[in-house]
RNA sequence: UGGCCGGUCGUCCAAUGGUAGGACACGGGCCUUUGGAGCCUGGUAUGGAGGUUCGAAUCCUCCCCGGCCAGCCA
């Protein structure tokens, strides 16, 4: 990360910051991103990335990149692999390597045989229907479990059989002994440990009882001397939890700080709802250019730098609150501007024919590489006398305020000369315009002093242009809270079913030896991402994000 | 009708008892060989009612609204 990453201002900022100035925790800052490996990452992850490693890089610490990893009926080492990759790519530090709750099963389990010795947590027997009656309501007590009460000797016996294999899923549980009566649901008794015979994508069948995420999360964080742990505000209720276990152990007691998780118009956030997505082939995986997730938004063109600018400048309160998909585009377009070089690409092209242009003749053209750069140069396209244009740049009867071609209207073609159109060619059968005529004027070629006209237009030269696939994306879903489903239907009720258009267009020759994964700004149109499924005969582009477009915002107000 | 946490421009955040400010979005303008970028500029926001105070977004009381919690998920 570079320090132009640092968070802003914050309250866990504001935090960390003065318990590092009062030297508590010996003025130490170290914090974790704790993903459990049952999905991939998506850009609420990346908030809470950038949060807890520029955190630690403002104060001189360090950030471990934990895996959650104590359920194995839904993690799997792909996805260890996909988050790795991803922690990185976002310029996430965490040294050599990850480290794993799975790491500390052991002295998990050895401090759970510490809290049964004290009295503080029992082997129970109740099945899982059992419990959850005996919970009690939100307005109402729960009850203690009849094994309570068994001996340290009988939950030590137990326990240990528990581990070794003795007894099937479901039949027993270690619990803690708090309060049944408790307010707060997590205090009532918790469950420390079950049994799940299934084997663990790193410890394979050593244990055949995995402990919970309570249990779990606050002592790794001891062991890992982390002094802050950030997570999200649904946790705020188990922070009493937290604290209890640390309390009693007396080890080491981070301090969990709850923060507001991400939320994005138009887009779903739960890796549940992502799977679903998934699964039901409503989009074609993980990294599907339309998926929120790191991934997605790699392949689709989203820079690391301008996904990192989003996410700094992101509030980190304690509101839940849902930001605009637009503060999003603004970030990864500003990136995006600055590095992107230009091209001229035609999406749904229009022959253009120079009819006073000498038959055969091909000039060569100087056009800029990137504005926003001058050590990116300039490249050479050839012109002649025809040449792709885009449909929307010619109307035989424009709106008002088109600027663009129409007959007897001039325009600049890029880099070109201006041109004037004096006439189209029809299909005779549906009238539609197969071919527009126009004259150049040999005098404004480009570079030269010359006089000005409303409009430039982009265009590739009809001999030597190569053929592409563009892949449009639009928004996912088509409401801003995709959560909010119509009566008896679930989120996929909101999916756009616009999501994607595929075009065929004509690229400028410069653009052949694009290779998967390089970004462009096609001129006018938007920045776009050459994608993996790219053939040497047929390169295909993901749109990334469209330019501002004034024109279309005119329009859609009339 | 249990507990916890929150309510500030359309959206996301600042203001920590002393002029309610920024970003995005939106509107107007300038500039322009990208209707891009950039620049300038505008606006009807402190959920409500009381109270404390010279002074309240901030402190107190009550009310209203929203989020989370009843997994052997995390």
């Amino acid at each position: 990360m570079k320090d132009t990453d640092l968070p802003r201002s914050n309250f866990v900022r504001d935090w960390i910051s003065a318990d590092a100035a009062s030297g508590k925790y010996g003025g130490r800052v170290r914090t974790r991103f704790p993903p459990e490996p049952n999905g991939y990452l998506h850009v609420g992850h990346a908030k809470s990335i950038m949060l807890n490693f520029g955190l630690a890089e403002e104060f001189g610490g360090k950030c471990n990149l934990r895996f959650d990893d104590t359920n194995p009926i839904k993690e799997e080492a792909e996805y260890v692999e996909s988050i790795i990759e991803d922690v990185r790519w976002l310029g996430g530090d965490f040294g050599e390597r990850p480290v794993y709750a799975s790491d500390y099963f052991q002295q998990l389990y050895d401090w759970a045989v510490e809290l049964i010795k004290k009295g503080k947590a029992f082997v129970c027997d109740l099945s899982g229907d059992q419990m959850r009656e005996s919970r009690g309501t939100l307005t109402e007590a729960g009850t203690n479990s009849p094994y309570r009460e068994r001996s340290v000797e009988e939950n030590l016996d137990l326990f240990a059989r528990m581990k070794d294999d003795e007894f099937p899923n479901g039949s027993r549980t270690l619990r803690a002994k708090i309060d049944m009566a408790s307010p707060n649901l997590n205090m009532r008794d918790p469950v420390m440990y079950r049994i799940l015979h299934a084997a663990h994508h790193r410890t394979g069948d050593q244990w055949c009882i995995y402990p919970m995420y309570d249990w779990t999360h606050g002592q790794s964080d001891s062991i890992e001397s982390v002094t802050h742990s950030i997570c999200t505000l649904e946790f705020e209720d188990h922070r009493p939890l937290y604290d209890w276990y640390l309390d009693q152990l007396g080890v080491f007691h981070p301090q969990q700080i709850e923060f507001d998780r991400l939320s994005l118009t138009y887009t779903v956030m739960s890796k549940r709802k992502l799977l679903q997505l998934v699964q039901q082939g409503v989009v074609e995986g993980w990294d599907d250019p339309r998926m929120p997730t790191i991934g997605g938004m790699r392949r689709r063109g989203y820079s690391s730098q301008g996904l990192r600018d989003f996410a700094r400048n992101l509030g980190v309160t304690k509101t839940s609150g849902l930001t605009e998909f637009e503060n999003l585009e603004y970030y990864i377009r500003g990136d995006l501007n600055k590095t992107s070089p230009r091209v001229m690409t035609v999406l749904r092209p229009l022959k253009l024919v120079l009819t006073n242009y000498p038959e055969g003749q091909v000039e060569m053209v100087e056009a800029v590489n990137n504005p926003e750069d001058e050590d990116a140069g300039t490249r050479s396209v050839p012109f002649g006398r025809e040449v792709w244009i885009e449909q929307d740049d010619f109307r035989e009867e424009p709106p008002k305020k088109y600027y663009r071609l129409y007959p007897g209207n001039e325009v600049r073609l890029r880099y070109g000369y201006i041109i004037k159109c004096h006439d189209v060619v029809k299909d005779p059968d549906t009238g539609e315009v197969m071919e527009v005529h126009c004259t150049y004027d040999a005098e404004t070629r480009s570079g030269q002093q010359t006089r000005r006209v409303k409009s430039t237009i982009h265009w590739v030269p009809a001999a030597e242009a190569i053929s592409v696939e563009v892949r449009l994306y639009d928004k996912l879903f088509n409401v801003e809270n995709p959560n909010e489903a119509p009566d008896g239907q679930d989120f996929t009720a909101n999916v756009n079913p616009k999501s994607l258009e595929v075009v065929h267009g004509k690229a400028e020759p410069s653009l052949a030896s694009a290779q998967p994964g390089d970004r462009y700004q096609f001129e006018r149109l938007g920045y776009f991402c050459a994608d993996k499924s790219s053939q040497a005969e047929l390169l295909v582009f993901n749109r990334t994000v469209e330019l501002r477009d004034a024109w279309a915002k005119l329009q859609k107000r009339s």
